[in-house]
DNA sequence: CACATATTAGTAATCATTATCATTATCAAA
DNA sequence: TTTGATAATGATAATGATTACTAATATGTG
């Protein structure tokens, strides 16, 4: 049964309508501004039964922290290699590639985690 | 400038050949067989270089330790839910997401990550 | 209100990986 | 074949990210 924090609150508050990824660390930092006692491993806490709960994203690049998606909708991320800044991409679903992945493979497929990666908007320009 | 090791070498003849993608760990403990006194950080350290140098693989998952494989061609992966076995996936190439994902955004987009997760054979069966 | 228990802050512990550094191995040139 | 420059090693410490522990506090229910 899982209780209502006020922490709780301001963690997902910080992260909704925002889009830019932060990690735990950064959550902390500003989470810290209005609970200035709150420990980091509430935020670690809180963040990990968001995304099960599903109401936020957990993302793994495989290089630095995890970074944190308020938005719960299934959705692609750009990874830029020059920046690190991580950028919502809008296109058309990619579900097709499960099929072409299970064609000649005996087990049971059910999804895939793909990111792209390159450069940025703002690192092209430099 | 790069000078032989045997070390290096004995890592790299333990990764060839072998298709159950191994953490250093596993690496470190096979190793250990020829070279009693190895440290872990020699074969961290050299895991790295040969990556770098395109001869072998790094796959992160973000879940648990890195992978490595033998084979440095590109191909894709398949990460079991259940025994957290990494698979080798034969299918036809899926560059046309880069394509896809490029299509409504305004950076460069030079290449994706992807792997495919679900259920294997072996545990399917159970 | 009172009780049961979920959550917290603070801190220690863990895990994977990288850094440091004195010693050893490799290799090109003398 | 020695020598000398330097890359690589083993041993260990340090780091970064995350999780676990615990006594105190907050929450929700009867």
């Amino acid at each position: 049964m899982i209780k209502y924090s006020r922490q709780r609150e301001c963690i997902k508050q910080f992260l909704v309508g925002r889009y830019d990824h932060p990690t735990a660390e950064t959550v902390y930092l500003n989470v810290k501004k209005e609970f200035p006692n709150i420990s980091l491993g509430t935020v670690y806490r809180n963040l990990s039964l968001l995304a099960e709960l599903g109401e936020i994203q957990k993302i793994s690049t495989g290089i630095g922290p995890d970074r944190f998606d308020g938005n719960p909708a299934p959705h692609y991320h750009f990874f830029c290699s020059q920046c690190g800044s991580v950028i919502d991409l809008e296109m058309e679903g990619i579900d097709h590639i499960n099929i072409i992945a299970g064609s000649q493979f005996d087990g049971e497929i059910s999804g895939h985690i793909t990111y792209f990666y390159g450069k940025c908007k703002d690192c092209l320009k430099k």
